[in-house]
RNA sequence: GGGUGCGUAGCUCAGCGGUAGAGCACUGCCUCGACAUGGCAGGGGUCACAGGUUCAAAUCCUGUCGCACCCA
């Protein structure tokens, strides 16, 4: 068979794929053990970004893993209805044909998003797709299914009954430009140059009180100054008041911690329905709530009329012009400050006086937090317990409304008398107020949508079908492990975790693995306006997904951020390259890609030094994965089939396969162990593995579909193992000689190795040809070294080397060498004995150490003898 | 201001009580029938600094300096 001399993955790639799909590869099989993710759906208008490929790699490298150790695995996708972002897009693009959103109507707006969604919504999925993600397509969910949103009537209909969901007005993060409250999770607090402005407020015609704010425009609604209790230039005013400027009204001085005396002149304004902070100080006072602003952020009727409908950057400026006017403004401080941005809108979010629906997150974050504390759900790792933590034990009500119309509708209603009925639908709604008012009156549901995150919240469970009871509920609830970055511990980790304890009575996982946010090669943060961006869609093209995940996996070390640049891929490439060209030189040498080989018959140390070094390999590997060690993984497979099977064991049995007494077992075992690298690699480079494996070893089966062995070497093959590094030992150092000595190739020569160790000697005779061949040398003498001028000398802790140089090189750069050897070793020496004679340390410390020290010591030892015996003999 | 990490080879980082490792980069040699996206070999580090604990510290503790991120 001709075998390409590359891996043409842009082609490749795509067929391997939507044959598994074809296939159904990526559902689940029954088996006894399930293993389940549950993938955090990305947004329906998003498009694949580094921080995809990343998390979306991690978590298909545990699938297919778990799937390879014949588990059985879900992987559920889906996509979640992104309530704000998808009816930006919609809008954007009805208003560029004139359409206006509140012309259509709720109803044919909807249809539009609907439609939208159709044509061009979740192209992430086949993004995912390209990267390799072998997610359960099949079982796709979509949060505003009717599946989904039955589970969200559901959930917000029981806690509705059970006091967790209430309606409140309070002050929310109010987005003036989209029109609805926010979370505070989507409110970025951006920090930028501003002003402090102090301002007098007279108290009488000798006294004024002067107070700083960032913003004088609040001052309309303004129903006190407060002042710290112990602050000595003003406890004088407390219990007094002080006229409010421009407004002309009276308002009280009070005493209240929350003025901080450090602070601007320590006097500080509280216009309690503008300021989360001045919202709980007017609470604790009694105070009133003068809301200033309208939904847009524009001055409203409680304000004298020269202000109304203007703009609040607007109303600054005219405030600020009225009081120089009246000489009340005494200075204006330029200062750093942190100002609270919607993330889609790009506004400065306005804490707004409203009536929404909220949840008590409080009452809902119990039983994450006891759960996360006794080990039911653990972090990976452990650090980010402690942000978990600080985080739970500090939450704020969550408000759950929002003033949109994409999302799911609250499911309550209003009677004429906005007496609240509470249904799964609209029908059971009506029989509610029904036997309320005793006849059929009208009723008007609720405008407002839930938060996307509501839905989301449920979707460990609601993909599973509940409120049903489904075979896939029973199987897949709990996961195993929710794998997502630190970014977003708050939206998913809390909020999964709230409602997954408080409905299925566990939390949803059992392992939450945090991994790091990829960066820039300079550790910056990649965005749209630093032109950072590495866009994981061009290195697929250019790399190819196997390179490209096998790089970040490769990256990823825990509580490190990863830095990416392409060179990192570039030199990955050369990974991939590797294996495809030793799966050529395979199959040019007719190994036997088999899938079973009975270690017993195995005879030659070689064959049975790799699979001694597969078994390690494997068994690492586990370890690694157990431990969500990625990167150690990638780099344990790096090592393994680079350096120890293609750089030695390739070389190795070269001879092999011309001898026809070696040539059968080795294609065995050569072939066998490259399809166990296969199996190993797969999870990391499913598409490259998959390829080879369907070339050489099954068209009818796939890799992805294999199970490992359990490598279970009932030989011991340690004794091949440590034989064949002696080998290894004797070839390295020769060519070291040659090369410290440049000794070019051509330069035909011969070694002299002495073995006193008779085991040793038999099994290095064995091996001479080999040796001969990988040193290109003319022939070994096994005796002992006599005087020998003019040659060079390496010595192994129990075999002396010589290489004779009569003629080809100086020997005194040898003799100094040598000399240069035996001090370094020496002073090693010396420091060891200090140590195994300080009584301390034989007393204390543990006795392996000890003995592996003494044991040092006497390598080390019995070197410097044969070192000072080449000396003399030279000498 | 509070919190969390991090300062180890030129770069990116492992190691986290027993005397320093990897990848890349660099230097020299090599077209030898798998692979030049390659092979062989090599140079390079008082493990930020200062104290302390210990028989033993890059590793544990304290402090200092520097950097990053999160929350006010």
């Amino acid at each position: 068979m001709e075998f390409p001399k590359f891996f043409d993955f842009i082609q490749e790639e795509k067929k391997i794929y939507s044959k598994w799909e074809k296939e159904g590869c990526f559902k689940p099989v029954k088996n006894d053990l399930p293993y389940s993710i549950m993938m955090p759906p990305p947004n329906v208008t998003g498009s694949l970004h580094m921080g995809h490929a990343l998390t979306f790699t991690i978590q298909d490298i545990l699938i297919r893993f778990h799937r390879m150790k014949g588990m059985e695995v879900l992987w559920q996708a889906g996509t979640d209805h992104a309530g704000i972002a998808t009816q930006m897009v919609v809008e954007r693009q009805l208003s560029e044909k004139n359409i206006d959103r509140k012309n259509l109507g709720r109803e044919k707006f909807i249809d539009k998003v609907w439609e939208w969604k159709k044509e061009s919504g979740g192209k992430i999925n086949n993004q995912l797709r390209r990267l390799g993600a072998s997610a359960d397509w099949s079982r796709e969910r979509f949060t505003m299914d009717e599946g989904l949103s039955k589970a969200v009537r559901k959930v917000f209909v029981d806690l509705y009954n059970d006091g967790i969901i209430y309606r409140d007005k309070r002050l929310v993060n109010w987005d003036p430009k989209l029109l609805t409250a926010i979370s505070d999770l989507e409110v970025e607090q951006r920090e930028q140059e501003g002003s402090l402005w102090h301002i007098k407020y007279p108290i009488d015609s000798d006294n004024f009180i002067v107070v700083a704010t960032t913003r004088p425009e609040t001052m309309l609604g303004d129903s006190a100054v407060a002042v710290h209790p112990d602050d000595s230039r003003y406890k004088r005013f407390i219990g007094k008041t002080c006229k409010l400027p421009i407004i002309n009204k009276l308002i009280p001085i009070i005493a209240d911690e929350y003025a901080d005396p450090e602070k601007g002149s320590g006097a500080v304004k509280i216009t309690p329905a503008h300021d989360f902070n001045d919202f709980e100080v007017g609470k604790r006072h009694k105070l009133k709530f003068i809301n200033i602003f309208d939904k847009f952020a524009k001055i409203n009727s409680n304000a004298p009329n020269r202000f109304i409908d203007l703009d609040r950057f607007a109303a600054r400026k005219l405030i600020l012009n009225e009081l120089k006017e009246l000489n009340l403004l005494v200075k204006e401080e330029k200062q750093l400050m942190v100002l609270p941005y919607g993330d889609r809108s790009g506004v400065i979010i306005e804490p707004w006086l409203t009536d929404q629906w909220f949840c008590n997150a409080k009452k809902l974050s119990i039983n994450p937090i006891k759960s996360v504390k006794n080990g039911h759900s653990k972090f990976v790792p452990k650090q980010w317990e402690k942000t978990f933590f600080n985080w739970m034990e500090n939450i704020q009500p969550w408000c759950i409304s929002r003033q949109l119309w994409w999302g799911h509708q609250i499911p309550v209603w209003y009677g004429p008398d906005e007496k609240i009925f509470v249904a799964l639908s609209e029908g059971e709604a009506n029989e509610k107020a029904k036997i309320h008012y005793g006849n059929s009156e009208t009723l008007k549901q609720d405008q407002d949508v839930l938060d996307t995150w509501f839905s989301s919240a449920l979707w460990t469970f609601s993909t599973l079908d509940w409120p049903d009871d489904s075979y896939e509920l029973k199987r897949f609830y709990p996961g195993n492990v929710l794998v997502t970055g630190f970014d977003i511990i708050f939206f998913w980790v809390a909020r999964m975790m709230m409602m997954g304890s408080y409905f299925m009575k566990k939390t949803p996982f059992k392992d939450i693995y945090i991994h790091p946010l990829i960066r820039d090669e300079k550790g910056q943060k990649m965005s749209k306006s630093k032109g950072n961006i590495i866009d994981p869609l061009d290195l697929l093209d250019k790399y190819g997904a196997d390179t490209l995940r096998f790089t970040l996996t490769a990256l990823l070390n825990p509580g490190r951020d990863v830095k990416l640049s392409e060179n990192r891929v570039k030199g990955y490439k050369s990974f991939s390259n590797k294996i495809w060209n030793a799966a050529n030189f395979l199959q040019i040498n007719k190994s036997n890609f088999v899938t079973y080989i009975d270690y017993d018959v195995i005879k030659l140390d070689v064959n049975k030094w790799i699979i001694k070094e597969l078994e390690l390999t494997s068994l690492s590997v586990n370890e690694y994965m157990k431990k969500y060690l990625f990167h150690e993984v990638a780099n344990t497979l790096y090592h393994f089939i680079w350096h120890t099977f293609c750089d030695w064991y390739i070389e190795f049995i070269k001879s092999d396969f011309v001898d026809d007494n070696k040539s059968s077992e080795t294609r065995n075992v050569s072939g066998w162990v490259f399809g166990e690298i296969l199996k190993l690699i797969h999870p990391t480079m499913p598409f490259l593995s998959e390829q080879i494996w369907q070339n050489l070893y099954d068209k009818n089966n796939f890799l992805m579909m294999q199970k490992f062995n359990q490598i279970n070497i009932n030989k011991n093959f340690n004794e091949s193992k440590d034989n064949i590094q002696k080998i290894i030992d004797i070839i390295s150092s020769v060519r070291n000689v040659r090369a410290e000595l440049k000794i070019p190739y051509k330069t035909k020569i011969n070694i002299t190795l002495d073995i006193q160790n008779e085991k040793d000697l038999k099994f290095i005779q064995k091996f001479d040809n080999e040796i001969i061949r990988l040193l290109k040398i003319n022939e070994i003498n096994f005796e002992n070294i006599k005087n020998q001028k003019n040659s060079a000398y390496v010595v192994l802790s129990e075999i002396s080397l010589l290489i004779p140089l009569e003629g080809i090189i100086n020997t005194n750069k040898e003799l100094e060498k040598l000399h240069k050897k035996k001090e370094s070793e020496t002073e090693k020496f010396n420091s060891l004995m200090t140590k195994i004679e300080n009584e301390d340390f034989v007393q204390k410390a543990p006795s392996h150490v000890i003995d592996d020290f003494k044991k040092q010591a006497y390598d080390l030892q019995s070197s410097i003898e044969k070192i000072d015996q080449i000396i003399n003999t030279i000498n």
